[in-house]
DNA sequence: CTTTTGTTTAACAATTTTGTCAAACTCAAA
DNA sequence: TTTGAGTTTGACAAAATTGTTAAACAAAAG
């Protein structure tokens, strides 16, 4: 069956992914993404057969974009600390566009309807600590469990945004101040990871 | 109207609780919370009227443990570093018992359904953050924006212990090599915050 | 212009989840 | 032991959410 593309099944997915992404919207049903979308609610089914099924694609895909971007960063041959740098804009920027994407992953992790896909990582990420582990042994960082260097990295980016509102108020911010404390944050990361 | 005290309705909020906080089963149903409880499902609504009610009353009482416990480190009047110390050891405790509570709290904020009570938390912010300014001041800190400081501290508290299940995956670890993990990251965390 | 095929819509059915009620039950007080 | 207030239960009703179907529609092909 040939198909006409009228764009509606991107809609869609689109949309699910800025509600659950971008809003943290988590729990929305068929009938807010179709609104959202501007569409009719039955065509969610059309596309997808089920909810289910769309929740699986846009999983799916949530976590493909993610690998990929680590990946063209770990992969690249450029020196330790360029890496790094690469690497805190990448993950800042794209988490800046959708904040609960991880969060998503994990809630949906202990729903147990989406096994982690072992897509072996385990491996790309040995690289990446025997890489931090050289450095060590140079003197470029601070002797520790490389694994907690990198929990430390991903914490230091991750966490901000993805508590972003509870930030706020707490500190009584507002959207933009806030933004620009991120925007800070980038060199301030650096600087705390390497002393 | 007196009360027998079964030990029901602390026994539903308990379950409650532990489902949405320690579980991160952010979407139980009332027939899940009352299956996980050992009791009939309508006692939910016997003792809490409406789903929504219970959800109001854990959220409620998740801040108000949140807050006490920080509350308590903050005010105590001892010095600087160690107050630090405290603070790492009772929010790594905490976080450890419910890993969700403030993915809980976020999620339940994004829903519109409870606006942030502002229970005036950013006065007692503002005390810390002088405090930690005149630390700054005396060179026992390495000069930035205090809420940089507070973030950062937060941030290598809590994210590792709320992705926790996202990183077991991506390490490769089971649950005992994590919590050991953990353990060795507050006296970690501390020398990363003191340079 | 007609046909064909893919798309969209509304009405309907099925399922899931929540809320209500009266009856049964339990335990302490009279 | 009876009475009575609070508790527990199962049956039922209501609401919310999802899934299905047939018919209307739109655009390309013949």
């Amino acid at each position: 069956m040939s198909t006409r593309d009228t764009g509606t099944e991107q809609l869609i997915k689109d949309t699910a992914k800025h509600l659950f992404f971008a809003e943290g919207k988590l729990h929305a049903t068929t009938q807010e993404i179709a609104d959202a979308a501007g569409v009719n609610r039955t065509l969610v089914n059309y596309y997808f057969r089920s909810r289910d099924i769309l929740f699986d694609q846009v999983f799916n895909e949530a976590q493909d974009v993610f690998s990929t971007t680590l990946d063209e960063v770990f992969e690249s041959n450029i020196p330790f600390k360029e890496k790094i740098r690469n690497l805190i804009n990448a993950f800042t920027e794209e988490t800046k566009e959708y904040p609960y994407r991880q969060l998503f992953i994990i809630t949906e992790m202990n729903r147990d309807l989406v096994l982690y896909s072992k897509r072996s990582r385990v491996n790309k990420v040995k690289e990446f600590i025997d890489e931090i582990q050289v450095e060590m042994d140079n003197g470029e960082l601070r002797k520790m469990d490389p694994r907690q260097f990198i929990i430390n990295l991903f914490s230091l980016m991750a966490h901000p945004l993805i508590t972003a509102p509870l930030q706020k108020a707490i500190f009584g911010m507002n959207d933009d101040e806030y933004a620009k404390l991120m925007e800070e944050r980038k060199e301030l990361i650096f600087e705390t990871i390497f002393r």
